[in-house]
RNA sequence: GCCCCGAUAGUGUAGUGGCCUAUCAUACAGGCCUGUCGAGCCUGUGACACGGGUCCAAAUCCCGUUCGGGGCGCCA
Protein backbone atom coordinates (compact mmCIF):
# COMPACT_ATOMS: atom_id res chain seq x y z
CA UNK A 1 0.00 0.00 0.00
CA UNK A 2 1.12 3.59 -0.79
CA UNK A 3 2.54 5.59 2.15
CA UNK A 4 0.52 8.79 2.76
CA UNK A 5 1.98 11.47 4.31
CA UNK A 6 0.79 12.70 7.59
CA UNK A 7 -0.37 15.98 6.62
CA UNK A 8 -2.75 14.63 4.27
CA UNK A 9 -4.44 12.52 7.08
CA UNK A 10 -6.58 15.52 7.51
CA UNK A 11 -8.15 15.09 4.32
CA UNK A 12 -8.08 11.40 3.89
CA UNK A 13 -11.35 9.40 3.65
CA UNK A 14 -12.52 7.92 6.35
CA UNK A 15 -12.82 4.26 7.39
CA UNK A 16 -10.21 3.93 4.27
CA UNK A 17 -7.36 1.93 5.12
CA UNK A 18 -4.13 4.01 4.84
CA UNK A 19 0.12 3.22 5.50
CA UNK A 20 2.05 5.71 6.92
CA UNK A 21 5.56 5.93 8.51
CA UNK A 22 7.38 7.93 10.57
CA UNK A 23 9.45 8.95 13.93
CA UNK A 24 7.55 8.21 16.97
CA UNK A 25 7.41 11.22 18.46
CA UNK A 26 5.71 10.05 22.19
CA UNK A 27 4.31 7.48 23.22
CA UNK A 28 1.83 6.42 26.02
CA UNK A 29 1.42 2.94 26.80
CA UNK A 30 -1.67 2.71 29.22
CA UNK A 31 -3.16 -0.49 30.67
CA UNK A 32 -5.73 -1.29 27.77
CA UNK A 33 -4.27 0.76 24.89
CA UNK A 34 -1.40 2.59 23.84
CA UNK A 35 -1.09 5.93 21.97
CA UNK A 36 1.86 7.12 19.95
CA UNK A 37 2.28 10.78 18.17
CA UNK A 38 3.55 9.55 15.07
CA UNK A 39 5.66 12.17 13.18
CA UNK A 40 6.96 12.66 9.10
CA UNK A 41 8.55 15.10 7.33
CA UNK A 42 4.77 16.54 6.97
CA UNK A 43 2.98 16.55 10.13
CA UNK A 44 1.99 14.61 12.99
CA UNK A 45 -0.81 12.64 13.68
CA UNK A 46 -1.95 10.07 16.50
CA UNK A 47 -1.89 6.43 16.41
CA UNK A 48 -4.42 4.25 18.68
CA UNK A 49 -3.42 0.48 19.45
CA UNK A 50 -5.65 -1.66 20.38
CA UNK A 51 -3.78 -4.81 21.88
CA UNK A 52 -6.72 -6.83 20.39
CA UNK A 53 -5.72 -5.64 16.98
CA UNK A 54 -2.33 -5.56 17.27
CA UNK A 55 -0.08 -8.93 17.72
CA UNK A 56 3.19 -7.18 18.85
CA UNK A 57 1.64 -4.59 21.28
CA UNK A 58 4.64 -5.90 24.21
CA UNK A 59 6.71 -5.07 22.11
CA UNK A 60 5.45 -1.52 20.96
CA UNK A 61 5.25 -1.14 24.63
CA UNK A 62 9.07 -1.36 24.44
CA UNK A 63 9.34 1.26 21.92
CA UNK A 64 11.84 4.13 22.30
CA UNK A 65 10.96 7.81 21.41
CA UNK A 66 12.38 8.60 17.75
CA UNK A 67 12.23 4.98 16.80
CA UNK A 68 10.74 4.53 12.95
CA UNK A 69 7.83 3.16 12.46
CA UNK A 70 5.08 2.39 9.82
CA UNK A 71 1.69 1.80 10.98
CA UNK A 72 -1.52 0.33 9.00
CA UNK A 73 -5.05 1.18 10.14
CA UNK A 74 -7.94 3.18 9.29
CA UNK A 75 -9.20 6.74 9.93
CA UNK A 76 -12.41 6.56 12.79
CA UNK A 77 -15.31 8.88 11.76
CA UNK A 78 -15.39 10.29 15.62
CA UNK A 79 -11.95 10.55 17.53
CA UNK A 80 -11.96 10.92 21.15
CA UNK A 81 -8.22 12.67 20.70
CA UNK A 82 -7.86 16.22 20.81
CA UNK A 83 -6.08 16.17 17.65
CA UNK A 84 -8.52 16.20 14.60
CA UNK A 85 -8.15 12.78 13.65
CA UNK A 86 -6.45 9.63 14.86
CA UNK A 87 -5.44 6.69 13.27
CA UNK A 88 -6.87 3.17 14.66
CA UNK A 89 -3.90 0.67 14.19
CA UNK A 90 -4.31 -2.38 12.34
CA UNK A 91 -0.52 -3.67 12.40
CA UNK A 92 2.77 -1.72 13.18
CA UNK A 93 5.88 -2.78 11.84
CA UNK A 94 9.46 -1.35 13.73
CA UNK A 95 11.63 -0.57 10.77
CA UNK A 96 14.26 0.73 13.44
CA UNK A 97 14.51 1.59 16.99
CA UNK A 98 16.35 4.30 18.42
CA UNK A 99 19.10 4.50 21.11
CA UNK A 100 17.90 6.45 24.70
CA UNK A 101 18.17 9.03 25.88
CA UNK A 102 18.14 10.93 22.81
CA UNK A 103 20.93 13.30 23.02
CA UNK A 104 19.19 16.00 21.86
CA UNK A 105 15.02 15.89 22.72
CA UNK A 106 12.75 16.91 20.00
CA UNK A 107 10.03 17.63 22.33
CA UNK A 108 11.41 18.14 25.35
CA UNK A 109 10.07 21.35 27.16
CA UNK A 110 13.87 21.97 27.79
CA UNK A 111 15.89 24.18 25.32
CA UNK A 112 19.70 23.18 23.80
CA UNK A 113 23.03 25.02 23.40
CA UNK A 114 23.48 25.73 19.79
CA UNK A 115 26.79 23.65 19.98
CA UNK A 116 24.59 20.72 21.43
CA UNK A 117 22.24 21.11 17.94
CA UNK A 118 24.82 21.33 15.68
CA UNK A 119 26.33 18.44 17.32
CA UNK A 120 23.39 16.57 16.82
CA UNK A 121 21.76 17.92 14.10
CA UNK A 122 20.07 15.36 12.55
CA UNK A 123 17.82 15.21 15.76
CA UNK A 124 17.79 19.22 15.43
CA UNK A 125 16.15 19.69 12.25
CA UNK A 126 13.55 16.96 13.41
CA UNK A 127 11.87 19.92 14.73
CA UNK A 128 9.90 21.78 12.13
CA UNK A 129 10.98 24.86 12.97
CA UNK A 130 14.46 24.02 12.96
CA UNK A 131 13.96 22.64 8.96
CA UNK A 132 11.94 25.28 7.72
CA UNK A 133 15.40 27.85 7.50
CA UNK A 134 16.84 25.17 5.03
CA UNK A 135 13.34 24.89 3.14
CA UNK A 136 13.14 28.46 2.87
CA UNK A 137 16.67 28.31 1.39
CA UNK A 138 15.68 25.84 -0.87
CA UNK A 139 12.54 27.76 -2.20
CA UNK A 140 14.39 31.17 -2.28
CA UNK A 141 17.26 29.41 -4.45
CA UNK A 142 14.60 27.80 -6.97
CA UNK A 143 12.57 30.82 -7.27
CA UNK A 144 16.01 33.16 -7.70
CA UNK A 145 16.89 29.97 -10.23
CA UNK A 146 13.65 30.49 -12.23
CA UNK A 147 14.35 34.17 -12.67
CA UNK A 148 17.57 33.83 -14.07
CA UNK A 149 16.44 31.00 -16.52
CA UNK A 150 14.00 33.48 -17.56
CA UNK A 151 16.52 36.02 -18.12
CA UNK A 152 18.65 33.95 -20.39
CA UNK A 153 21.06 33.03 -17.70
CA UNK A 154 23.68 29.99 -18.12
CA UNK A 155 23.92 28.04 -15.12
CA UNK A 156 27.29 27.09 -15.16
CA UNK A 157 30.20 25.10 -12.32
CA UNK A 158 33.30 26.84 -12.26
CA UNK A 159 36.40 24.82 -10.86
CA UNK A 160 36.90 24.67 -6.58
CA UNK A 161 40.45 24.23 -6.64
CA UNK A 162 42.72 26.12 -8.40
CA UNK A 163 46.25 26.88 -8.72
CA UNK A 164 48.23 28.55 -6.57
CA UNK A 165 48.92 31.85 -7.57
CA UNK A 166 45.33 32.46 -9.06
CA UNK A 167 44.30 34.57 -6.10
CA UNK A 168 46.96 36.45 -4.46
CA UNK A 169 46.94 33.71 -2.08
CA UNK A 170 47.08 34.90 1.77
CA UNK A 171 43.31 33.71 2.65
CA UNK A 172 43.21 30.95 0.75
CA UNK A 173 43.38 27.38 1.92
CA UNK A 174 46.15 25.20 0.75
CA UNK A 175 44.91 21.80 -0.46
CA UNK A 176 47.74 19.36 -1.87
CA UNK A 177 46.70 18.11 -5.64
CA UNK A 178 49.25 15.26 -6.45
CA UNK A 179 53.04 16.71 -7.03
CA UNK A 180 51.21 20.13 -6.79
CA UNK A 181 50.14 23.18 -5.05
CA UNK A 182 46.78 23.45 -5.27
CA UNK A 183 43.69 26.13 -3.00
CA UNK A 184 40.46 26.08 -2.83
CA UNK A 185 38.53 28.99 -4.20
CA UNK A 186 37.10 31.52 -2.80
CA UNK A 187 34.99 32.59 -5.56
CA UNK A 188 34.09 31.82 -9.06
CA UNK A 189 34.94 35.67 -10.24
CA UNK A 190 37.80 35.07 -12.76
CA UNK A 191 36.31 31.93 -14.37
CA UNK A 192 32.67 33.83 -14.54
CA UNK A 193 34.00 36.90 -16.32
CA UNK A 194 35.90 34.49 -18.83
CA UNK A 195 32.88 33.05 -19.32
CA UNK A 196 32.04 36.13 -20.80
CA UNK A 197 34.47 36.02 -23.39
CA UNK A 198 33.32 32.92 -24.43
CA UNK A 199 29.96 34.22 -25.31
CA UNK A 200 27.50 32.37 -22.75
CA UNK A 201 26.09 36.39 -22.46
CA UNK A 202 24.75 35.51 -18.82
CA UNK A 203 25.85 33.25 -16.72
CA UNK A 204 25.19 32.08 -12.80
CA UNK A 205 26.82 29.70 -10.52
CA UNK A 206 25.16 28.52 -6.90
CA UNK A 207 28.44 26.88 -5.34
CA UNK A 208 31.00 27.08 -2.19
CA UNK A 209 33.73 29.36 -1.78
CA UNK A 210 36.29 28.75 1.27
CA UNK A 211 37.90 31.81 2.56
CA UNK A 212 40.58 31.26 5.39
CA UNK A 213 39.97 33.91 7.10
CA UNK A 214 40.05 33.86 10.93
CA UNK A 215 37.39 35.97 11.97
CA UNK A 216 34.96 34.73 14.76
CA UNK A 217 31.54 36.53 14.01
CA UNK A 218 28.31 35.87 13.99
CA UNK A 219 28.10 36.36 9.80
CA UNK A 220 31.14 34.80 8.75
CA UNK A 221 31.65 31.42 8.01
CA UNK A 222 34.71 29.83 6.36
CA UNK A 223 32.98 28.17 3.84
CA UNK A 224 29.59 29.49 2.35
CA UNK A 225 27.11 28.87 -0.50
CA UNK A 226 27.85 31.81 -2.97
CA UNK A 227 24.98 33.08 -6.04
CA UNK A 228 27.06 34.46 -8.49
CA UNK A 229 25.76 36.11 -11.99
CA UNK A 230 28.01 37.61 -14.45
CA UNK A 231 25.66 39.29 -17.51
CA UNK A 232 27.62 40.96 -20.93
CA UNK A 233 26.54 44.31 -22.46
CA UNK A 234 26.09 45.15 -18.84
CA UNK A 235 27.00 47.60 -16.25
CA UNK A 236 26.65 47.90 -12.33
CA UNK A 237 22.93 49.08 -13.21
CA UNK A 238 21.97 46.84 -15.32
CA UNK A 239 23.43 44.29 -12.48
CA UNK A 240 21.76 46.01 -9.62
CA UNK A 241 18.39 45.76 -11.33
CA UNK A 242 19.09 42.20 -12.15
CA UNK A 243 20.05 41.32 -8.25
CA UNK A 244 16.90 43.15 -6.21
CA UNK A 245 14.53 41.54 -9.33
CA UNK A 246 15.95 37.72 -8.15
CA UNK A 247 15.66 38.36 -4.51
CA UNK A 248 12.08 39.89 -5.17
CA UNK A 249 11.39 37.08 -7.78
CA UNK A 250 12.70 34.31 -5.04
CA UNK A 251 10.56 35.87 -1.97
CA UNK A 252 7.50 35.80 -3.51
CA UNK A 253 8.13 32.00 -5.34
CA UNK A 254 9.37 31.28 -1.12
CA UNK A 255 5.74 32.92 0.62
CA UNK A 256 4.01 30.68 -2.60
CA UNK A 257 5.26 27.67 -1.60
CA UNK A 258 5.93 27.96 2.40
CA UNK A 259 3.38 31.33 3.19
CA UNK A 260 1.27 29.67 5.80
CA UNK A 261 4.14 27.83 7.37
CA UNK A 262 6.41 30.65 7.97
CA UNK A 263 3.80 33.35 9.22
CA UNK A 264 2.46 30.44 11.64
CA UNK A 265 6.15 30.24 12.75
CA UNK A 266 6.17 34.10 13.47
CA UNK A 267 9.04 34.93 11.00
CA UNK A 268 7.51 38.06 9.14
CA UNK A 269 8.65 37.72 5.45
CA UNK A 270 7.42 40.41 2.88
CA UNK A 271 7.95 40.60 -0.64
CA UNK A 272 9.98 43.90 -0.90
CA UNK A 273 9.36 46.56 -3.61
CA UNK A 274 11.50 47.64 -6.42
CA UNK A 275 14.15 49.13 -7.19
CA UNK A 276 15.53 49.17 -3.67
CA UNK A 277 17.11 52.82 -2.83
CA UNK A 278 20.61 53.03 -3.81
CA UNK A 279 22.70 55.31 -1.63
CA UNK A 280 26.18 56.36 -2.39
CA UNK A 281 29.30 55.97 -0.50
CA UNK A 282 29.13 59.89 -0.38
CA UNK A 283 26.00 60.26 1.02
CA UNK A 284 26.80 57.87 3.78
CA UNK A 285 29.68 59.26 4.73
CA UNK A 286 28.05 62.36 4.99
CA UNK A 287 25.30 60.78 6.71
CA UNK A 288 27.87 59.57 9.31
CA UNK A 289 29.31 62.91 9.58
CA UNK A 290 25.46 64.39 10.55
CA UNK A 291 25.61 61.82 13.21
CA UNK A 292 28.81 62.93 14.55
CA UNK A 293 30.57 60.02 13.51
CA UNK A 294 34.52 60.76 12.18
CA UNK A 295 34.83 58.81 9.15
CA UNK A 296 37.03 59.29 6.55
CA UNK A 297 36.57 58.75 1.87
CA UNK A 298 38.34 55.79 2.01
CA UNK A 299 37.91 53.66 4.63
CA UNK A 300 35.45 50.56 4.88
CA UNK A 301 32.36 51.01 7.53
CA UNK A 302 32.70 49.57 10.54
CA UNK A 303 29.80 47.73 12.07
CA UNK A 304 29.42 50.39 14.24
CA UNK A 305 29.17 52.88 11.21
CA UNK A 306 27.02 50.30 9.14
CA UNK A 307 24.28 50.11 12.39
CA UNK A 308 23.99 53.76 12.01
CA UNK A 309 23.27 53.91 8.38
CA UNK A 310 21.45 50.95 8.80
CA UNK A 311 19.29 52.34 11.77
CA UNK A 312 18.50 55.34 8.93
CA UNK A 313 17.92 53.31 5.62
CA UNK A 314 16.17 49.80 6.31
CA UNK A 315 15.07 46.86 4.39
CA UNK A 316 17.41 45.90 1.15
CA UNK A 317 19.36 49.11 0.09
CA UNK A 318 22.01 49.35 -2.29
CA UNK A 319 25.23 51.21 -1.08
CA UNK A 320 26.96 52.36 -4.64
CA UNK A 321 30.25 54.32 -5.53
CA UNK A 322 32.93 52.62 -3.15
CA UNK A 323 36.10 53.99 -3.37
CA UNK A 324 37.95 52.27 -6.15
CA UNK A 325 41.12 51.81 -3.32
CA UNK A 326 38.80 49.18 -1.14
CA UNK A 327 37.70 47.19 -4.26
CA UNK A 328 39.51 44.35 -5.93
CA UNK A 329 41.44 44.55 -9.18
CA UNK A 330 38.43 43.67 -11.37
CA UNK A 331 36.01 46.71 -10.02
CA UNK A 332 35.84 49.32 -12.78
CA UNK A 333 36.60 52.94 -11.86
CA UNK A 334 33.98 55.51 -12.46
CA UNK A 335 34.50 57.94 -15.69
CA UNK A 336 32.87 60.59 -13.86
CA UNK A 337 34.56 60.27 -10.68
CA UNK A 338 37.87 58.48 -10.69
CA UNK A 339 38.46 58.41 -6.94
CA UNK A 340 35.30 56.03 -6.84
CA UNK A 341 34.23 52.49 -9.11
CA UNK A 342 30.74 51.14 -10.20
CA UNK A 343 30.60 49.37 -7.70
CA UNK A 344 27.45 48.47 -5.11
CA UNK A 345 26.97 46.38 -1.75
CA UNK A 346 23.33 45.64 -1.29
CA UNK A 347 22.45 46.04 2.39
CA UNK A 348 19.59 44.84 4.60
CA UNK A 349 19.23 47.18 7.36
CA UNK A 350 23.19 46.94 8.72
CA UNK A 351 24.00 43.75 6.94
CA UNK A 352 26.01 43.46 3.64
CA UNK A 353 24.79 40.71 1.72
CA UNK A 354 25.70 41.17 -1.75
CA UNK A 355 28.77 43.00 -3.53
CA UNK A 356 28.59 43.64 -7.21
CA UNK A 357 30.55 45.54 -9.84
CA UNK A 358 31.13 46.46 -13.22
CA UNK A 359 33.96 45.02 -14.42
CA UNK A 360 37.33 46.37 -16.36
CA UNK A 361 37.15 44.75 -19.36
CA UNK A 362 40.21 46.29 -21.17
CA UNK A 363 42.91 44.24 -20.44
CA UNK A 364 45.33 47.25 -20.66
CA UNK A 365 43.75 48.62 -17.61
CA UNK A 366 43.15 45.58 -15.89
CA UNK A 367 46.87 45.25 -15.72
CA UNK A 368 47.50 48.43 -14.50
CA UNK A 369 45.08 47.80 -11.68
CA UNK A 370 46.65 44.42 -11.02
CA UNK A 371 49.79 46.72 -10.42
CA UNK A 372 48.19 49.10 -8.47
CA UNK A 373 47.19 46.33 -6.19
CA UNK A 374 50.66 45.13 -5.77
CA UNK A 375 50.02 41.82 -7.73
CA UNK A 376 51.58 40.30 -10.75
CA UNK A 377 49.50 39.84 -13.60
CA UNK A 378 52.09 37.51 -14.59
CA UNK A 379 50.47 35.00 -12.36
CA UNK A 380 47.07 36.14 -13.92
CA UNK A 381 47.67 34.74 -17.62
CA UNK A 382 44.65 32.50 -17.75
CA UNK A 383 42.98 35.49 -16.80
CA UNK A 384 44.14 38.20 -18.60
CA UNK A 385 44.13 36.23 -21.76
CA UNK A 386 40.81 36.43 -21.95
CA UNK A 387 40.09 39.86 -22.32
CA UNK A 388 42.71 40.08 -25.15
CA UNK A 389 40.73 38.72 -27.67
CA UNK A 390 37.18 40.12 -27.78
CA UNK A 391 35.81 40.51 -24.18
CA UNK A 392 32.57 42.64 -23.62
CA UNK A 393 31.49 44.88 -21.27
CA UNK A 394 30.25 43.35 -18.25
CA UNK A 395 29.17 43.48 -14.39
CA UNK A 396 28.03 41.16 -12.33
CA UNK A 397 27.85 40.31 -8.59
CA UNK A 398 28.19 37.76 -5.51
CA UNK A 399 25.61 36.79 -2.97
CA UNK A 400 26.19 35.08 0.13
CA UNK A 401 23.22 32.67 0.64
CA UNK A 402 23.49 32.11 4.04
CA UNK A 403 23.13 35.67 4.92
CA UNK A 404 20.26 36.16 2.89
CA UNK A 405 18.88 33.27 4.44
CA UNK A 406 19.77 34.68 8.15
CA UNK A 407 18.17 37.82 6.88
CA UNK A 408 14.79 36.84 5.73
CA UNK A 409 14.45 34.21 8.90
CA UNK A 410 15.43 36.73 11.11
CA UNK A 411 18.20 34.92 12.25
CA UNK A 412 21.06 36.31 14.93
CA UNK A 413 23.75 33.85 13.76
CA UNK A 414 24.51 32.50 10.13
CA UNK A 415 25.39 29.10 11.44
CA UNK A 416 21.26 28.93 12.03
CA UNK A 417 21.58 29.61 8.39
CA UNK A 418 23.87 26.27 7.58
CA UNK A 419 23.55 23.15 7.65
CA UNK A 420 26.78 21.78 9.04
CA UNK A 421 28.84 25.29 9.67
CA UNK A 422 32.85 25.50 9.04
CA UNK A 423 34.00 28.52 11.02
CA UNK A 424 37.20 28.65 12.56
CA UNK A 425 37.18 25.64 15.18
CA UNK A 426 34.34 23.23 13.23
CA UNK A 427 35.11 21.21 10.90
CA UNK A 428 32.70 18.30 12.08
CA UNK A 429 30.02 17.13 11.60
C1' G B 1 44.66 37.11 15.60
C1' C B 2 43.05 40.54 19.92
C1' C B 3 39.52 41.71 24.06
C1' C B 4 35.51 40.23 27.39
C1' C B 5 32.63 36.15 29.34
C1' G B 6 31.78 31.04 30.19
C1' A B 7 32.25 25.20 30.91
C1' U B 8 28.01 21.31 36.93
C1' A B 9 23.78 14.47 35.32
C1' G B 10 21.51 12.55 28.39
C1' U B 11 19.48 17.88 27.99
C1' G B 12 18.89 22.73 30.26
C1' U B 13 20.12 24.87 34.98
C1' A B 14 20.93 26.48 40.80
C1' G B 15 25.14 26.87 43.56
C1' U B 16 31.14 32.58 44.46
C1' G B 17 35.71 28.89 50.16
C1' G B 18 33.21 24.76 55.11
C1' C B 19 25.74 24.54 55.73
C1' C B 20 27.46 20.36 48.73
C1' U B 21 27.54 12.55 50.62
C1' A B 22 25.64 19.51 44.89
C1' U B 23 19.45 22.40 43.52
C1' C B 24 15.48 22.18 40.17
C1' A B 25 13.21 20.86 35.58
C1' U B 26 13.24 17.52 31.72
C1' A B 27 14.90 12.81 29.96
C1' C B 28 15.70 7.68 31.53
C1' A B 29 14.32 3.19 34.87
C1' G B 30 10.69 0.89 38.27
C1' G B 31 5.75 1.22 40.46
C1' C B 32 0.48 3.10 40.89
C1' C B 33 -3.41 5.05 37.91
C1' U B 34 -5.52 6.20 33.50
C1' G B 35 -9.07 6.88 25.82
C1' U B 36 -4.21 9.35 26.79
C1' C B 37 -2.91 13.88 24.36
C1' G B 38 2.51 19.38 28.01
C1' A B 39 -1.00 12.98 31.03
C1' G B 40 -0.94 12.64 36.72
C1' C B 41 1.25 10.67 41.40
C1' C B 42 5.36 7.92 44.04
C1' U B 43 10.41 5.92 44.04
C1' G B 44 15.13 5.52 41.85
C1' U B 45 19.73 6.07 38.50
C1' G B 46 22.70 9.98 36.81
C1' A B 47 27.20 15.62 36.86
C1' C B 48 31.45 19.79 39.10
C1' A B 49 35.83 20.01 31.06
C1' C B 50 41.29 18.57 31.58
C1' G B 51 46.17 19.44 34.07
C1' G B 52 48.79 22.03 37.82
C1' G B 53 48.69 25.34 42.22
C1' U B 54 46.88 28.12 46.90
C1' C B 55 44.35 26.66 51.47
C1' C B 56 43.20 23.05 57.49
C1' A B 57 39.25 22.93 53.62
C1' A B 58 38.03 24.16 46.37
C1' A B 59 32.27 23.18 41.97
C1' U B 60 33.69 27.97 44.18
C1' C B 61 40.30 31.31 44.36
C1' C B 62 45.01 31.39 40.92
C1' C B 63 47.82 29.58 36.36
C1' G B 64 47.81 26.73 31.85
C1' U B 65 45.21 23.74 28.08
C1' U B 66 40.92 22.47 25.32
C1' C B 67 36.17 23.74 23.92
C1' G B 68 32.08 27.27 23.66
C1' G B 69 29.45 32.38 23.56
C1' G B 70 29.84 37.64 22.33
C1' G B 71 32.54 41.84 20.35
C1' C B 72 36.55 43.77 17.34
C1' G B 73 40.02 43.09 13.55
C1' C B 74 40.72 40.57 9.08
C1' C B 75 37.34 39.82 4.90
C1' A B 76 37.19 39.96 -4.20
Amino acid sequence: MERTYLAKVQGAAVNSEINVCGWIQELRALKNIVFIVLRDNTGTVQVTLKPENISNINEVRELERESVICVTGVIPEKTKSTSNREIVASSLVILNRAEKPLPLGITDPVSADFETRLNNRFLDLRKRENALVFRIESSMLWGMRRFFHSKNFVEIHTPKIVAAATEGGADLFGVRYFEKEAYLNQSPQLYKEIMMSAGLDRVFEVGPAFRAEQHNTVRHLNEFTSVDIEMSFADHHDAMHMLENAIRAGIEGTLEELGPEIASSGIRMEIPEVPFPRISYRECIAFLKTRGVDVTFGEDFSPEQLREIGSQYSGFYFITGWPSSLRAFYTMPSAEDPEISNSFDLQYNEKEITSGAQRVHDPELLTKRFLSKGLNPDDFDFYIRAFRYGMPPHAGFGLGLERLVMILCNLQNIREATLFPRDRTRIVP
